[in-house]
RNA sequence: GCUGAAGUGGUGGAAUUGGUAGACACGUUGGACUUAAAAUCCAAUGUCCAUUAGGACGUACGGGUUCAAGUCCCGUCUUCAGUACCA
C-alpha cells in the first residue's frame, strides 16, 4: 500500500469538519491557550506559497498545546473591507460584497486544502453587518468617552456633563482639543445646546475637528500616517497633499504614555517595540513662552534643551504658524509672504527630499528673552514643521546642528555656552559631556541639574514648565469610501449625534456607482434615504434620518483598521447578538497568547488595536490591558524570477551565459516554465503569451538556460507559486513541513520548489516504516535500547524545537529520527505510536492516518504528548578527541561513567599521550565530562 | 544620519549558547535496478596539498581574551529592514 497522501488528506480534513475535532469550548477544566493569525485581505488573487507561512506556524503551536492539555483557540476569518473590492467595483460594477464573497470561498478552499486546525465556527467577516454592527457600537463607546488624566482612565462623558454643570471646565484635567476656553458651572448652564455640544467634541476620545489631512486626490481619500510610506499613498504610490477637512479623529494621543509603558510588559521583538516606541516619540523637556515685543502675543515653543536657553540668539517659526500674518512688520511682509507661497507650493515630497537647502525670511519682529531681555529676531523657515511641537522653537546654534547651519547662513550670532567646547566648525549635541557657562544662574551646572534649574526658574516668572512631548498624532478616522463600515451618525444644526444602539447595524446603502458624487461627497452621497428600518418601514434612529431632505447622515465610512482594532474579542463569542462578546467569554479567554504576522503593520494595526483594547477596559468591557501578550513576526517568503534577454530591437533570445556578448533587455516569464535546473521550455514559452510565438532562441549546450533574481512574490513577476499545486503533487503534509523546513520563521527566505523532494519522500520513508511491503504492520516486540534512544532524543529536541518557535530544526529531527528508526528495522508498536503524535502537529494528515490504523478510534490531536525520559539517553561510553596544546591527535572511547580523573588516569597511561608528551610533564589537563580532553604540555 | 537585525560550503540552513564547524536537505558527481525514463537505493561532495597514510587552511575583514572562539571584547566593511529637518 503506497502513501496515497491526496486520499488521506481529503479523508481526514472531510472528518476534522463533520465530526467539529477543533471546536474549542468557552468553558473548560483545562488552561486556555489562544493562538491568533493576523486575518487575511481577501484578495482576489487568491493565496500564494508565501501566505500559509505564518498559519502554518500557529497551527503547529495550536496542536502542539492541545496535545500538551490546552483547550486552545485558534480561530479564523477575513479582514474583507478594503480598497481592491471597491477599486474593483468601480471598474465592473459589480458590488464588492459579490466580488469579496467569492474571494472568501476561494480563500477558504485554499486553506481547508492545507488542513488547518481552525475552528471556523468562530469564523468573523469584518464586512458582515454582524460584525461591523459592534464597531459601530465600540464608535459610539468612543464618542460617549472622554478621557481623565488624573486618573489615567477613560470615563462616560455623562460624568463630564456632570461636573461641568457643578464646577465648570477649570477643575477638569482631560486630554482634549488645544482652544479649550475657560468656563463656570453658571455658563455652562446658560450654554445652548448646540454650544454644549460643540464643547464636549473637544473632549470626545472620537471627534470631529477641522484637521490638516493627507489628502490622496488619486485614490479620492484621506489616508492616516501609517498609510503613508515616503510622502506616496501606501496603496498604489500616488502623490499625498495637505488639505484641511472636517474630520473623524480618534483621540490616540490620550493614551500615548500607556501605549509606550504596556510595550514593556509585553513579549514582542525588541525591533518591534522600538517602530512603536519611535512612532510614539516620546520627548521630555519644557514649554518656554516668549514674549513677542510690541505685541500681546506670545510665542510657544517646546524645547528638549531648557539648559541652553541662555543660548538662544533667534526664534524660528513654521511658515504656517498663525502668529507669522500679526507680527509682520510692513517691511518684511512681501518677502514672508513670497516664502509662504513658495513653502506652500512644495509637495510634502519635496521638501522631504530636500533636507539640505538652508531657506528662511526674518520676520522683522523680535521675542524678549525671558531671562535677559534681549531682543531674539523671529524668522520664518521650513526647517521647523508645524505638525510638531508648537510649531515653533527657541534657536540656540551653539548646541543644535540645524539652528548652527541657519544662524551660519543668514549671519546670525552664535553664543558659546559651552564650556571648553570649540563651535567654530558645528554646533555641539553631547549634553551629557560638558558643563553650562555663560548662562548667568546657570554657570557651571551639568545638562541634568541645569535643565531642573531652568524649568524652575522658568516657572517662577511664569514664563515655561517641564512639558512631555509625543510625535504620535490623533489619528484620522474617515474615509471618503463605499466598502467601509458606515458611521452610526446622523447631523441635526451641523451637530453630529449618534443612532441609537437599538438600531445598529446601520448597513451600507446601495449605491448606482462607486465613485464620489459629482458635487464631491464620498459614495454614499449617491445613496438618498438609509439606515432604513425595513420592518417599521422608516428611517432608522431616534428621528427621521434623510440624507438628503431632512437630517443629514455622516457620509464617509471607517478606515480599513476599524474592524482589525478589536477582531480578536469577537472570536471568542462570534455569535453573539446582544454584546460584542459575552463577560464570561471574554474573562475566560482574556487575550491571545500567541499573535503571528507580517511586520508590515507595526505601527497601524498593532498600535490601533492596542489602543482600542486600553480604552474597552477603561470602560470596563475588558479585563485586559494588552491584545496581544506575544508576537512573531514571520518572514516573506520570497519568489524567484525567472528572467530571459532579448536581444534588443528583435525577438530573439540569448541564453543567460550569452547575454553579454548582445545588447539585451531582461524579461521576466512565469516560474513554471522552468525546469528544476533553471532550463526554460522554450515551446512552453511561445504558447504561454502571443509576444512569444515568433521567438527565436539562442542556446548553450542546447539549453537556454534563465536568469534568476530572489524578490517579493507577485502576479507582475510571474514568479508566484501556488500552494494547491503543490499540495497536489506532493500533498499537504509536505507543503506544511517544507515551508518550515525552508529556514528561521523570522527571516525572509527565498522559495524553491525543487527541494520539496525532501521532505516529501521523509514522509515516504515514514510511511514505509509501518508497512511490510504492502500491508501496515507493526509489532509488539519490545523496542530495544537504541529504539528507545531515538525516540527520546527526538521528543527532547522536538519539544524544545516547538516552544522557542525553531520548527525547521525540527524537521531535520524527525528526519533523522525515521532514519535512524529504519536503519533499526524497528516495528515496535511502543516506539511507532508515540513517534506518530510527535509528528502530528507537522503533518497532521499522514499522522492522522497511522494513528488510525494503529487502531485507534480517537483523532490522533486529543492525544497527550510523549514525555520524555532522560534515561533512554544514557551512553555508556563516548568517543573523546584528546588534544595537545589545542590540536586533536587521536581519539579514545572513555566510559561516561567514569569521574574526572579517572579519564585523566586513563589518557595518561595511553602510550599515545606518552608519546606525545616525550617524556615532559603536562602543564594543565582540562577535561569536560562528555566532550574532550585537552592537554596542555 | 539614527535605530534594529544579520554576514557560516554551489544553495537553504544546523551547531546543546565557549567544547570535534558545516547537522538535515537541495544541487552536483559516480554507481545499482531498468530497453528507457520516473521512482527507489548506495557512495562521494568546505578549500588546498598528498598515490595512500595523512596534513594545512577555513564561519565578512583586522586585532584581542581563552587550554579552547562561528559564539565573548575592540575596531573596520557589507547587506537587509524601519525611520528621518521631532527642536
Amino acid at each position: 500500500m503506497s502513501y496515497d497522501f491526496n486520499s488521506i488528506e481529503a479523508k481526514w480534513q472531510k472528518y476534522w469538519a463533520e465530526k467539529g475535532t477543533f471546536k474549542a469550548e468557552n468553558t473548560s477544566e483545562k488552561p486556555k491557550y489562544y493562538v491568533l493569525d493576523m486575518f487575511p485581505y481577501p484578495s482576489g488573487a487568491g493565496l500564494h506559497v508565501g501566505h500559509p507561512l505564518g498559519y502554518i506556524a500557529s497551527d503547529i503551536y495550536a496542536r502542539y498545546k492541545r496535545h500538551k492539555g490546552f483547550n486552545v483557540l485558534h480561530p479564523q476569518g477575513y479582514d474583507s473591507f478594503g480598497l481592491p473590492a471597491e477599486q474593483y467595483a468601480i471598474q465592473t460594477g459589480q458590488h464588492p460584497a459579490i466580488t469579496t464573497k467569492e474571494n472568501i470561498a476561494r480563500y477558504r478552499e485554499q486553506l481547508d486544502t492545507i488542513g488547518f486546525s481552525f475552528d471556523w465556527s468562530r469564523e468573523v467577516k469584518t464586512s458582515d453587518p454582524k460584525f461591523y454592527k459592534w464597531t459601530q457600537w465600540i464608535f459610539i463607546e468612543l464618542f460617549n468617552s472622554w478621557y481623565d488624566k488624573n486618573e489615567d482612565t477613560a470615563k462616560a462623558i455623562t460624568d463630564l456633563e456632570t461636573i461641568f454643570a457643578l464646577e465648570g471646565n477649570t477643575t477638569v484635567n482631560a486630554v482634549s482639543d488645544e482652544d479649550i476656553v475657560p468656563f463656570t458651572a453658571e455658563e455652562w448652564n446658560n450654554f445652548t445646546t448646540k454650544e454644549k455640544e460643540a464643547i464636549l467634541l473637544k473632549y470626545r476620545l472620537t471627534y470631529l475637528a477641522e484637521t490638516e489631512v493627507n489628502w490622496c486626490p488619486q485614490l479620492g481619500t484621506v489616508l492616516a500616517n501609517d498609510e503613508i510610506v515616503n510622502g506616496v499613498s501606501e496603496r498604489g504610490g500616488y502623490p499625498v497633499i495637505r488639505k484641511k477637512m472636517t474630520q473623524w479623529s480618534m483621540r490616540i494621543s490620550a493614551y500615548a504614555e500607556r501605549l509606550l509603558q504596556g510595550l514593556q510588559t509585553i513579549d514582542w521583538t525588541d525591533s518591534l517595540k522600538e517602530s512603536q516606541r519611535n512612532w510614539i516619540g516620546k520627548s521630555v523637556g519644557a514649554s518656554v513662552t516668549f514674549n513677542v515685543q510690541d505685541h500681546d502675543e506670545v510665542i510657544e515653543v517646546f524645547t528638549t534643551r531648557p539648559d541652553t536657553i541662555f543660548g538662544v540668539t533667534f526664534m524660528t517659526l513654521a511658515p504656517e504658524h498663525e502668529l507669522v500674518q500679526k507680527i509682520t512688520t510692513s517691511a518684511q511682509k512681501s518677502a514672508i509672504e513670497e516664502y509662504i507661497e513658495a513653502t506652500a507650493k512644495r509637495s510634502e515630497r519635496e521638501r522631504m527630499a530636500d533636507v539640505k537647502t538652508i531657506s528662511g525670511v526674518f520676520t522683522g519682529a523680535y521675542a524678549e528673552h525671558p531671562f535677559t531681555k534681549e531682543p531674539v529676531p523671529i524668522w520664518i523657515g521650513d526647517y521647523v514643521l508645524a505638525g510638531y511641537g508648537t510649531g515653533a522653537v527657541m534657536a540656540v546654534p551653539c548646541g543644535d546642528q540645524r539652528d548652527y547651519d541657519f544662524a551660519k547662513h543668514f549671519d546670525i550670532p552664535i553664543i558659546n555656552i559651552f564650556e571648553g567646547v570649540d563651535i567654530s566648525e558645528e554646533a555641539f549635541a553631547d549634553k551629557e559631556k560638558t558643563i553650562i557657562a555663560n548662562s548667568d544662574f546657570l554657570n557651571g551646572l551639568k545638562y541634568k541639574k541645569a535643565t531642573k534649574t531652568a524649568i524652575y526658574e522658568l516657572e517662577k516668572i511664569n514664563q515655561g514648565q517641564g512639558k512631555t512631548n509625543y510625535r504620535l498624532r490623533d489619528a484620522v478616522f474617515s474615509r471618503q469610501r463605499y466598502w467601509g463600515e458606515p458611521f452610526p451618525v446622523y447631523y441635526v444644526d451641523g451637530m453630529p449625534q449618534m443612532i441609537d444602539i437599538a438600531h445598529l447595524p446601520i448597513t451600507l446603502p446601495e449605491v448606482e456607482k462607486y465613485l464620489p458624487t459629482e458635487t464631491g461627497e464620498p459614495p454614499l452621497g449617491r445613496a438618498d434615504m438609509w439606515a432604513w428600518d425595513t420592518e417599521e418601514n422608516k428611517v432608522v434612529s431616534n428621528d427621521k434620518i434623510d440624507h438628503k431632505t431632512i437630517f443629514p447622515l455622516e457620509l464617509n465610512t471607517m478606515p480599513g483598521w476599524a474592524g482589525s482594532s478589536w477582531y480578536l474579542f469577537r472570536y471568542m463569542d462570534a455569535d453573539n447578538d446582544t454584546e460584542f462578546a459575552s463577560k464570561e467569554a471574554l474573562q475566560y479567554w482574556q487575550n491571545v497568547d500567541l499573535y503571528i504576522g507580517g511586520n508590515e503593520h507595526a505601527t497601524g494595526h498593532l498600535l490601533y488595536s492596542r489602543f482600542w483594547t486600553k480604552f474597552l477596559k477603561d470602560r470596563k468591557y475588558l479585563s485586559v490591558e494588552e491584545p496581544f501578550k506575544k508576537l512573531i513576526n514571520q518572514g516573506m517568503i520570497l519568489g524567484t524570477s525567472a528572467i530571459v534577454y532579448r536581444i534588443s530591437g528583435s525577438n530573439r533570445y540569448v541564453s543567460k551565459a550569452l547575454k553579454d556578448q548582445y545588447e539585451t533587455e531582461e524579461l521576466r516569464v512565469d516560474v513554471s516554465l522552468i525546469n528544476n535546473s533553471d532550463e526554460l521550455d522554450t515551446e512552453a514559452l511561445k504558447s504561454w503569451q502571443p509576444q512569444f510565438n515568433t521567438a527565436e532562441f539562442e542556446l548553450e549546450e542546447g539549453k537556454y538556460i534563465v536568469g534568476r533574481e530572489v524578490e517579493k512574490m507577485s502576479k507582475r513577476w510571474y514568479n508566484v507559486v501556488n500552494p494547491d499545486g503543490i499540495c497536489e503533487q506532493y500533498g499537504a503534509d509536505s507543503l506544511r513541513l517544507y515551508e518550515m523546513f525552508l529556514g528561521p520563521l523570522e527571516q525572509a527566505k527565498p522559495w524553491n520548489t525543487a527541494g520539496i523532494t525532501g521532505v516529501h519522500s521523509f514522509l515516504k520513508k515514514l510511511w514505509k516504516l509501518y508497512h511490510d511491503g504492502e500491508n501496515f504492520s507493526v509489532s509488539d516486540i519490545k523496542p530495544t535500547k537504541e529504539n528507545l534512544k531515538t525516540l527520546h532524543k527526538t521528543i527532547k529536541k522536538v519539544e524544545e524545537d516547538i516552544e522557542n518557535f525553531s520548527f525547521n530544526t525540527s524537521v531535520s529531527t524527525f528526519m533523522i529520527a525515521v532514519n535512524e528508526l529504519t536503519a533499526q528495522k524497528c516495528s515496535s508498536r511502543e516506539i511507532l505510536e508515540l513517534l506518530v503524535v510527535l509528528i502530528s502537529p507537522y503533518a497532521p494528515h499522514i499522522a492522522e492516518e497511522l494513528w488510525n490504523k494503529l487502531g485507534h478510534k480517537e483523532s490522533v490531536s486529543t492525544v497527550s504528548f510523549p514525555v520524555f525520559e532522560e534515561k533512554h539517553l544514557v551512553e555508556s561510553a563516548k568517543q573523546y578527541p584528546i588534544s595537545f596544546n589545542g590540536k586533536t591527535r587521536f581519539t579514545l572511547e572513555l566510559s561516561l561513567e567514569l569521574s574526572k580523573e579517572e579519564i585523566e588516569k586513563t589518557v595518561m597511561a595511553h602510550e599515545k599521550t606518552q608519546q606525545q608528551l616525550n617524556g615532559r610533564e603536562p602543564k594543565k589537563i582540562i577535561v569536560v565530562p562528555g566532550k574532550i580532553v585537552n592537554i596542555v604540555g
